[in-house]
RNA sequence: GCUCCCAUCGUCUAGUGGUUUAGGACACAGGAUUUUCAAUCCUGCAACACGAGUUCAAAUCUCGUUGGGAGCACCA
């Protein structure tokens, strides 16, 4: 498959009428993957002769999109409208040889060509008479069509034979094509010429890409042979499907590559994962460094069957992920994500070496790097909810003012540099024993004061982190609402 | 409708005729630990779509059935 090493040259070719979604994703990481196991080149091409449909504003999240995700490319990007003349020197060539023609039939004609073979049951295929067409014919043809497509000419016998690198030898009857179109009336080609004429002129090695091409795929070998030119590799991936098992189209929202941005996962995380979904090893190693899946990465490895997306998955991956990175590098990706969702205000008054305490007593729990935001949001914006009956239960509780007051009094009298997590516990446990309570009985009031919630960081650790003062504040202000619900309570009893 | 692709736990997969009472990972359930939620550790649950054939032997090879996916555009 490869004498030549050096020879490796593969391209990824999306088309600018969407975000990036995890199958082209995944098509991008392969195509990158074997570029750079193989000390090859890697090309971007936008596949924009969709002139309705491609903007300028996809092609930038596009790009940007791979710049996030660190596929950086070595040649391109190259863009297809500015590549017509290529093109409409390779039709013309092949007008000449006799293997395309000109079409005046028109869309109308077309269209009910179709419904008909729909209304039979029968495969659409479009049989144009215009090549046959006598002069006098033709001219009677040209005056309701003034404008004419070129048509390439399919083989009408034989077969069409498919080596694919994953799927194997693959074999299409010719008669199934019909004559197809490859110039559009507005002088854009079509998808299957541009793409040959761009891989042939690129140099292009090897052409990884979903398996939705498999069908097409002799379509361009016809166009090839036509034009004399040799035959890349082939090599069809499996489709990535949603969780209905349905084909993920290339406009679904929720599957873009940038919601999982974000939703707060790392880059790395995401190429794991979707490396994983139609790839594996023989030790189905799951967690992989980027360095890592370029050297074991192979097309022989990626499966048949086509693989469906489980977001559990890519969180556990996510968290594997930011255990393995040191607190100063996951505080670089929070900031950094904190400015791509825009939440600059929130985060701008906090206190830099409070934040990395606070990143170090959570680190092994974060999922994603939204999980800081919230567990920071405990620390930097304070809010009690007693409208929750689990934590008013708690705060009104018979032996909660009693314990509260008790640490306010304690925690105030102590000296700051005494606010250690190991002090504050060992006061809490002798108070439980004082007054003969249970520890959590003690511990659970505390909580609710102190986090406002019953879910959170370690206690003590986190009392430690707020400080005295704040502590001193929170527990206060737990207390005055113990208080004015008492108000409350006894000018109902009057 | 036609053509092509695919078929192992809920999900991603290992497995290329005997080493397999089918391995790993996620998820799920239970336990340990704990001031909470987690994290961690341990345990468990759970699959070869079906039917023929080839063979001493089949998840693995062949054929058929069923099921799923893709394509059949002046979309890519």
């Amino acid at each position: 498959m490869l004498n030549n090493n050096q020879n490796v040259r593969v391209r990824f070719a999306p088309s600018p009428t969407g975000s990036l979604h995890v199958g082209g994703v995944r098509t991008a990481l392969f195509n990158w993957l074997f570029a750079r196991h193989y000390n090859g080149k890697f090309i971007i091409r936008i596949e924009d002769t969709d002139i309705k449909r491609s903007t300028q504003e996809y092609v930038k999240i596009v790009l940007d999109t791979m710049l996030w995700l660190n596929l950086k490319w070595d040649e391109g990007p190259f863009f297809q409208m500015q590549r017509n003349d290529l093109y409409l020197k390779y039709i013309s060539q092949l007008l000449k040889n006799k293997s395309a023609y000109y079409c005046y039939c028109t869309k109308e004609k077309i269209s009910k060509n179709k419904l008909n073979a729909q209304k039979k049951k029968k495969p659409f295929k479009y049989i144009c008479n215009c090549k046959e067409l006598s002069l006098k014919q033709l001219d009677e043809k040209k005056k309701l069509n003034q404008n004419p497509v070129v048509r390439f000419i399919v083989p009408k016998v034989g077969t069409t034979v498919i080596n694919d690198l994953i799927k194997g030898r693959i074999v299409f009857n010719n008669t199934l094509f019909g004559d197809f179109i490859i110039l559009r009336a507005n002088g854009t080609p079509t998808y299957n010429l541009a793409c040959v004429v761009d891989d042939y002129n690129m140099k292009i090695s090897h052409i990884l890409r979903g398996d939705d091409h498999l069908s097409n795929c002799p379509k361009q070998v016809f166009i090839y042979n036509a034009l004399g030119w040799k035959i890349p590799y082939f090599a069809h991936i499996s489709m990535i499907l949603d969780n209905n098992g349905k084909r993920m189209s290339k406009r679904e929202r929720t599957l873009s590559v940038l919601e999982y941005r974000r939703e707060g996962y790392l880059q790395e995380a995401l190429l794991n994962y979707i490396a994983l979904l139609g790839w594996s090893t023989t030790d189905s190693q799951q967690i992989f460094t980027l360095n890592e899946l370029q050297q074991k990465f192979s097309i022989q490895r990626c499966s048949l069957n086509p693989a469906i997306f489980d977001v559990k998955k890519l969180v556990w991956i996510n968290k594997e992920k930011m255990h393995t990175k040191s607190v100063e590098e996951i505080y670089q990706l929070f900031i950094d994500w904190v400015k791509y969702v825009h939440l600059n205000h929130i985060v701008q008054n906090w206190d830099i070496a409070t934040l990395k305490k606070i990143i170090t007593l959570e680190h092994n729990k974060f999922n994603t790097l939204n999980d800081i935001m919230q567990v920071a949001c405990l620390f930097f914006n304070y809010k009690l909810m007693y409208n929750d009956d689990k934590i008013k239960k708690i705060l009104f509780s018979v032996n909660s003012e009693l314990v509260l007051i008790e640490s306010l009094k304690n925690f105030s009298e102590h000296e700051q540099y005494n606010f250690s997590a190991g002090t504050l516990e060992l006061y809490a446990r002798n108070l439980a024993v004082k007054y003969n309570l249970k520890t959590s009985q003690v511990f659970h009031p505390i909580r609710i004061a102190v986090a406002g919630k019953m879910s959170g960081p370690s206690l003590f650790h986190m009392m430690e982190i707020l400080g005295k003062e704040e502590v001193v504040n929170r527990i206060s202000f737990a207390l005055n609402i113990i208080n004015k619900s008492k108000e409350d309570f006894s000018n109902v009893k009057n």
